[in-house]
DNA sequence: CCCTGATTCGC
DNA sequence: GCGAATCAGG
């Protein structure tokens, strides 16, 4: 298949979306993942915000592998503009107000009567995150212990003192005990943004 | 082993 | 330009 203007409609879109690029092979089809990575590097549509998978900081490995000879590489060029991401404000502690350097004035001062700006809690779970857990203990499988395996999620919910108790049981996050929506606010402690230069 | 995107390079 | 093979990482 080859790439009509609106198929390549859908994978600006899509990619946009930061849909994964399989996920839009399967939406397009007849394309493999790496067409669709291929078609969105030569649009130049490169970085976004990406959750799941890769990012290579491209450790330059000395050993050279006989199978594949590495290309002499030219001067990288210099990304001048970043694209101004959008980025939600999960758990980072923020780093502190830039401190203006002026001698005198010690601390910054705040506007009587005025609404102090939200102060990002560090131990706060995204609303986001909460409001998809919710949504998923609802859909949950409700599994019991017994039935607990690799693949589905261990998030318990209830008290295991009451009969109400259950597990989540829905497909788990790869290599992770829990489903996307439980690993979300199990895991808290990330750091967002991972350098993407290679 | 599942997945992610990035890069290379023959076509 | 295309995309499979490969790479590198979560």
């Amino acid at each position: 298949m080859s790439w009509t203007d609106d198929r390549v409609d859908v994978l600006k879109k899509m990619w946009g979306e930061g849909q994964s690029a399989s996920q839009i092979a399967k939406e397009l089809g007849g394309v493999t993942r790496n067409a669709v990575i291929g078609k969105v590097h030569r649009l130049g549509l490169s970085n976004r915000a990406t959750s799941g998978g890769a990012s290579k900081p491209t450790t330059p490995k000395a050993d050279a592998k006989p199978k594949a000879p590495a290309k002499p590489k030219e001067p990288p060029k210099v990304a001048s503009t970043e694209i101004a991401e959008i980025q939600e404000p999960r758990t980072e502690s923020a780093s502190p107000a830039p401190q203006p350097k002026v001698p005198f004035a010690r601390r910054q001062i705040i506007p009587a009567g005025q609404p102090l700006p939200p102060q990002p809690s560090a131990n706060e779970i995204s609303p986001e995150a909460l409001r998809k857990v919710n949504e998923v203990e609802k859909s949950a499988k409700k599994i019991s212990l017994m039935e607990l395996t690799e693949k589905t999620c261990k998030w318990p919910v209830g008290d295991p003192a009451t009969e109400q108790f259950w597990f989540c049981g829905l497909a788990v996050q790869q290599g992770k005990p829990y489903c996307e929506a439980h690993v979300s606010v199990a895991f808290q402690p990330m750091s967002s943004r991972r350098d993407r230069r290679r």
